[in-house]
RNA sequence: GCGCCCGUAGCUCAAGUGGAUAGAGCACCGGCCUUCUAAGCCGGCGGUUGCAGGUUCGAUUCCUGCCGGGCGCGCCA
């Protein structure tokens, strides 16, 4: 409708494109909206302000001019010149009720578009580091990062979901000496806790297993564990120097190999748990890409190699630099420190690296804010791969507060405080958590109300937009009860008959929502499909109140009962997009 | 100090990437249930869009400078 709009209008203005200066007008492109207000019409053109300047008239004139010049169409009711020179169409009855018989029509397939042209997108997105259960916070980037990957999908996109573990590294080695700890108090001994290690008490539970698995096959002694090293945090040390000591004083005593396998049994237990929470959330993945994998085949050492060949690596103090400088970014950065280990950084520019040699079309990141500061090198470490700088997009997803009867929870890994994301869907439900993870811009802060989402008054917005869906399951219950036999051939041919502004505010809102879903598509902002079914509900429940469906006149009845159905179709359409259930009753 | 995000009604948030009179929900006030779910509907109240400039036909939106909040700035991961 949109394009159809612009088209009459180019043809407008290619009539009076002699007339007005041509030299502006080829320049100009000819821009149409949807209005905010059903006063200005249905759809409205700027072009004649935007024309003004250029062609040394009044915006007004302009408008005429256009207007006069504007090709007939059936799908447009009438044109008028408003405000300052904008140029309102109404649209017709007819054009409505044809969506209504496309929605009809189309019905679960409603709304999606062509729009991406199969282009392959790799969304990558959680990608938590698993050492721990999925706090709430990695909720919010679970189901913005499936969320997104629904909207792309269904606005053309080929979309790929990829979960990056990282299991390997320091921090998988604190894991498994942090495991081994408790596992040496189910032996019996007595020890501190590192400052550094993982508290949580998970890291309890996977060490009774291990107790189970090995007995004490892998118990040392305290004294020999804990001699020579030096001071912990609470003994005024660096924690960090702490556990790389107590990391290197566990290899030594029960070898690389043990150690090496404590740490794949922590990291299984933990990646499978992370692994059924999410899929218990409605959140999957077409691959885990494991960081160790870009080891043992030799893509970080590639990618480093095509660094160094193409001169954008360089010695300096006995470490190797990439010239991310060059790049954008702020400083260059090391990729392979002074002791011969690789950076992290190395691995996240052979994991880009490896991202382009599958031949994707477009990099998708979901982040936590907090790693904002890695947008710019890694934008670098894709420049200088060959990448299209165009092709790597990072979408920051801001922190999360959870409130709990007007108390804010702490979350942090290492403390144990935190809490978990299977707690939260326990509590609120899976699609209270989806549709509140989502409702909010996802560079805006999050203030989680887990009273709210599980309220059943009206506050909530989850109920308000279900409730409209299971109004219309209802209706088509009591008609069916009631002898009563839906004709949506004869809805349809009918719905000339729904005048009233309830109903003709339903039918526009629907009309809607292929744009809803394409501007949350391309905008990445899922809030934006929350909003409009908020809108939508609404509408309906409007529409609802008003008038009575199951009217002895069968005409107006299926009239009635065609445009609730197309709002139940609408509805549900968006919600199975957001991961949220459409129930039938409620 | 530098960088990123945010600042809009009493509260939580929108505002289709520059459009027309800045919108919802909650809260507050007042109406609507013997009829399809009142988990609902209708009406009212509520604003100098943090402040000061600038850009232009037009600014919550873009630019500059302040103020306030969050986060980040390692040969950590």
């Amino acid at each position: 409708m949109k394009t159809l709009i612009e088209s009459l209008l180019r043809r407008a203005l290619a009539a009076v494109a002699e007339e007005l200066v041509p030299a502006a007008s080829r320049g100009v492109s000819v821009e149409v909206e949807q209005t905010r207000d059903a006063a200005h019409g249905d759809f409205a053109s700027n072009l004649a302000l935007r024309l003004a300047k250029a062609s040394g008239r009044p915006p007004r004139r302009v408008a005429e001019a256009l207007v006069e010049a504007l090709p007939r169409d059936a799908a447009v009711a009438k044109v008028e010149i408003g405000g300052a020179g904008f140029i309102n169409f109404f649209l017709s009855a007819d054009a409505y009720h044809e969506e209504i018989g496309r929605i009809l029509a189309s019905a679960r397939r409603y709304g999606r578009c062509d729009l991406g042209g199969g282009r392959s997108v790799l969304l990558e997105f959680v990608s938590a580091n698993p050492t721990g259960p999925l706090h709430v916070g990695h909720g919010r980037h679970a189901a913005y990062g499936a969320t997104l990957g629904n909207l792309l999908e269904a606005v053309g996109f080929r979309v790929e979901r990829e979960y990056y573990v990282n299991d390997a590294g320091r921090q998988m080695e604190i894991l498994a000496v942090s495991t081994w700890l408790r596992y040496l108090e189910r032996c019996g001994e007595r020890l501190s806790f590192p400052a550094n290690g993982y508290r949580g008490e998970y890291i309890g539970a996977i060490a009774d297993q291990l107790f189970a698995a090995v007995g004490p096959a892998l118990r040392r002694g305290g004294a020999e564990l804990f001699a020579d090293l030096p001071p912990d945090e609470a003994q005024g040390g660096d924690k960090e120097a702490y556990i790389d000591a107590l990391i290197a004083r566990a290899r030594s005593l029960i070898g690389d190999a043990q150690l090496r396998k404590i740490l794949d049994f922590a990291l299984r237990d933990i990646l499978t748990d992370i692994q059924e929470d999410l899929r218990e959330f409605g959140v999957e993945f077409d691959r885990w890409f494991f960081e160790r994998s870009l080891e043992e085949d030799g893509s970080i050492d590639r990618a480093l190699a095509a660094l160094e060949r193409s001169g954008r690596a360089y010695r300096k103090d006995g470490a190797l630099w990439f010239k991310s400088s060059e790049f954008g970014d702020e400083k260059d950065r090391v990729v392979v420190r002074d002791n011969g280990v690789k950076t992290y950084f190395a691995s996240d520019i052979a994991y880009i690296f490896n991202k382009l040699e599958r031949g994707f079309e477009h990099l998708l990141y979901v982040w936590g804010a907090d790693h904002h500061g890695y947008i710019a090198r890694l934008r670098a470490g894709l420049i200088a791969l060959g990448g299209r700088p165009d092709c790597f997009e990072v979408r920051l997803v801001q922190f999360v507060s959870l409130f709990r009867g007007g108390e804010k929870a702490q979350m942090s890994t290492r403390s144990g405080e935190f809490v978990t994301l299977r707690e939260l869907r326990k509590e609120v439900g899976n699609d209270a958590a989806r549709l509140f993870y989502v409702m909010r811009s996802n560079d805006q802060q999050l203030e989680f109300d887990m009273q709210l989402a599980t309220s059943r008054c009206n506050e909530n917005p989850l109920y308000y937009i279900q409730y409209a869906h299971a109004r219309v399951a209802s209706l088509l219950r009591q008609l069916q009860d009631r002898g009563f036999v839906y004709d949506p051939a004869e809805g349809l041919a009918r719905l000339g008959l729904l005048v009233a502004a309830q109903e003709r505010q339903l039918i526009g809102r629907l009309c809607l929502y292929p744009q809803a879903l394409e501007q949350a598509a391309l905008q990445r902002a899922p809030h934006l499909l929350v909003h409009y079914l908020r809108d939508l509900a609404n509408d309906f429940h409007t529409n609802y109140g008003a008038h009575q469906f199951l009217v002895e006149d069968p005409a107006l009845r299926n009239a009635r009962v065609a445009l609730a159905v197309a709002a139940q179709t609408v509805i549900r359409n968006g919600l199975e997009l957001l991961g949220v259930a459409a129930p039938e009753t409620m």
